[in-house]
DNA sequence: GGCGATAATCTCGCTCACCGAGATAGTAGG
DNA sequence: CCTACTATCTCGGTGAGCGAGATTATCGCC
């Protein structure tokens, strides 16, 4: 990202203002994500597209929304023909399987398969225990101070998709 | 992310842990960080990969790394066809510039250019003001938190890419 | 000082993710 | 039922990225 703010010249402040570092900070954590999901797809035979699209669902069933190929496709900023090859993917893969919504019987609802959540807990277990482990020395506190951080940023990064 | 530690069942505490809900918390900000690289790449008629190219001529730029072709590669995880790619398109936009190395001339340096970088501010330069007037409302502890949060999460998910 | 080994980049041909457009199947309203 | 609408899929084309190998430059060695 081209967030060189240090030689903005107007403030004669030679060293790298400290909370810049932190943005970068950030950033670096991001793209860590980023890697990792990648290293993830690439050893299970599938494309980062994919695993957004596992994460996606799960997501939506964790917050007990339907999970239609239209939701996933438009989550993902993919157009039909896109949507139905990741999930054709997936389902050759067995991660995902179609079901027909038997009250509205043009909607596809996609539901992920255990085999897959079991595959994603072994590789992903271990960081999202380290993270927790990180927390685990934090006191009450200072989880306080980072919840506040990330939902500040959250929303910073969240807010208008301008025109 | 399949990080579905929620009904785990061996802890029959229904809700879900307050430190897996930061978790996601963090997740949610890559995503958002992702989405706002890959708006200003179809904003600028480029690919998402084309901007982390950028990203990472910037950050070689800023440690006063070298910035070759081939470190660009590496850090992409392109080979050197892809790489070649991503140089031809950055170029035709005249976003870098590339120029031989003197000393060893088989070498190939990438400079960013100046409008690069202006459009690059123009689009991120809001965000992270956003993020900095976040952390300006902190006061030094609290800064100190997030910083050692952030560090240790990057440390955890920069570690040991596995066999 | 020329010569093979090595390194950096580029070229060629291919695969496959994703797009646009349009087809198909199901639903809802008059 | 006939039309408008919605959800998903099919087809053909574009282009990013890969593997293999060509090209150009550098270096160590005898």
């Amino acid at each position: 990202m081209p967030d060189n703010h240090e030689p903005e010249n107007h403030q004669p402040d030679d060293r790298e203002p400290e909370n810049l570092q932190l943005v970068h900070l950030l950033r670096a954590v991001t793209v860590d994500f980023g890697l990792r999901q990648a290293e993830f797809a690439a050893r299970n035979g599938m494309h980062p597209t994919d695993v957004r699209a596992l994460i996606c669902l799960l997501d939506a069933a964790r917050a007990a929304e339907p999970a239609t190929a239209g939701l996933l496709g438009a989550r993902l900023g993919l157009n039909s023909a896109g949507t139905t090859a990741v999930i054709d993917r997936l389902e050759r893969l067995g991660h995902v399987a179609r079901i027909r919504d038997e009250h509205d019987r043009r909607r596809i609802l996609l539901r992920v398969q255990p085999a897959a959540i079991r595959l994603g807990r072994e590789f992903f277990g271990p960081l999202i225990d380290g993270v927790l482990r990180v927390l685990d020395s934090f006191d009450p506190a200072e989880r306080d101070t980072v919840r506040r951080f990330l939902t500040a940023t959250h929303t910073v990064f969240a807010s208008d998709p301008r025109p």
